[in-house]
DNA sequence: GCATGATCATGC
DNA sequence: GCATGATCATGC
């Protein structure tokens, strides 16, 4: 039940934090309420408990302050009675039946936030070991709650503000743009395929885009939707990352994916739960691929959403991270992590060039640096 | 052929 | 002027 039953409206109250540019975010996610998965198994969407509850919000948001945590004294500056539209709740419905099928597949334990697009089912554990029973399996499952996505958040954030309007478009256009049956994900890969075979050349000459460009692949994509401004809003909403990804003649991909360059102090006083690495690749990825020809040009080849397992990110990559970590905090980068190692992702250089430098927490300058993905996991897990 | 280091092209 | 995504260059 809502918690002004009458009135069917769920009151949210959370944070929003200013930028360094000033703009105003979400500082996290918003949480909907805890996972059943036993209730879920058995629910249909349209009469969830998570509709029911969730349909008509009242969303206070309050300007996040270091050091303040009592409620008495939060500043309130954002107050909003909140629908969500139509096409947001298709995503949504999609969203929460993927979860469901996992739930049913007796893979509640397989559950990754990266899976979905607006809804996310974020983990719950006050010690993060925490663990409950799932209906089809005996493997128990972590706690889980929905949530609306720290991103779909911000662009809430936008519109109560009455920002954004201006440079994002809808790839969906209304819902009934939908084959039957299709979801948002399905939808933009059928509009892809007509692309299939063609060479980045021809796309470049198609769609006026230089194929030297380095955001080629994010203006293709938008050019094939349809979009015309700047951003997709749904893209943006859910937070995903485009990335091409360029094939050899044998269909292995050419090179690691790489990232936006770490800030060597920032990182060596982040915890991994929150830290900007983790943040980054647990969303979902849209991957254009492309593969190399025998006569030397690239042709489109597919396309595709994917998301990195929990298991792995909070594996080895959290490896990969800590060890970096230990690396910046002791100034000593001889013991980098490389590719070579077989740890999924790697540190390389990523600045203008080596004279492009960073500083360490004890003063000293290292050539800055990303986290890469490896080309074998690329090859194996994402392709 | 691959790993690693280095740098380019563009946008904001 | 720098961040960013992507690709080039070199050496083993």
């Amino acid at each position: 039940m809502p918690d002004f039953q009458e009135a069917g409206l769920e009151l949210k109250t959370f944070p929003i934090k200013h930028l360094k540019d000033k703009r105003l975010v979400a500082k996290e996610r918003v949480s909907l309420g805890m996972i059943d998965y036993g209730t879920m198994a058995t629910e249909e969407w349209a009469h969830s408990s998570f509709l029911k509850k969730n349909s008509f919000l009242l969303l206070l948001a309050y300007l996040y302050q270091k050091g303040i945590t009592d409620y008495f004294d939060y500043i309130f500056n954002l107050a909003e009675l909140w629908r969500f539209s139509e096409e947001d709740l298709k995503i949504m419905k999609d969203d929460w039946l993927k979860i469901r099928e996992k739930v049913k597949a007796g893979k509640a334990h397989e559950i990754s936030e990266g899976d979905t697009l607006y809804l996310g089912a974020v983990t719950k554990s006050a010690t993060g070991n925490s663990r409950t029973s799932q209906p089809f399996n005996r493997i128990p499952a972590k706690p889980r709650a929905l949530c609306l996505k720290q991103q779909y958040m911000n662009l809430v954030v936008d519109k109560i503000l009455g920002l954004r309007k201006l440079d994002v478009e809808n790839a969906v256009k209304s819902v009934e743009s939908y084959e039957k049956g299709e979801t948002f994900e399905e939808f933009i890969i059928r509009k892809f395929k007509p692309y299939f075979g063609m060479s980045l050349e021809k796309l470049g000459t198609m769609f006026a885009v230089g194929s030297s460009a380095k955001n080629f692949a994010a203006t293709i994509t938008r050019r094939i939707l349809g979009v015309r401004k700047n951003k997709i809003e749904e893209f943006e909403k859910a937070g995903i990352t485009t990335k091409t990804i360029r094939l050899d003649i044998h269909g292995n991909p050419e090179e690691a994916i790489s990232f936006p360059r770490m800030h060597f102090k920032e990182l060596a006083l982040e915890d991994w739960d929150d830290s900007t690495l983790r943040e980054m690749l647990a969303k979902r990825f849209f991957l254009v691929i492309y593969q190399k020809q025998k006569n030397g040009t690239y042709k489109l080849a597919k396309v595709k959403f994917w998301s990195m397992p929990e298991e792995v990110l909070d594996d080895k990559v959290r490896k990969v991270w800590e060890s970096t970590k230990k690396s910046i905090v002791k100034g000593d980068f001889s013991k980098l992590v490389k590719s070579s190692d077989d740890m999924v992702s790697h540190v390389r250089p990523h600045g203008r060039n080596s004279k492009d430098k960073d500083i360490l927490p004890n003063g000293k300058r290292e050539t800055k640096r990303c986290f890469w993905l490896n080309r074998d996991f690329i090859r194996d897990s994402m392709l």
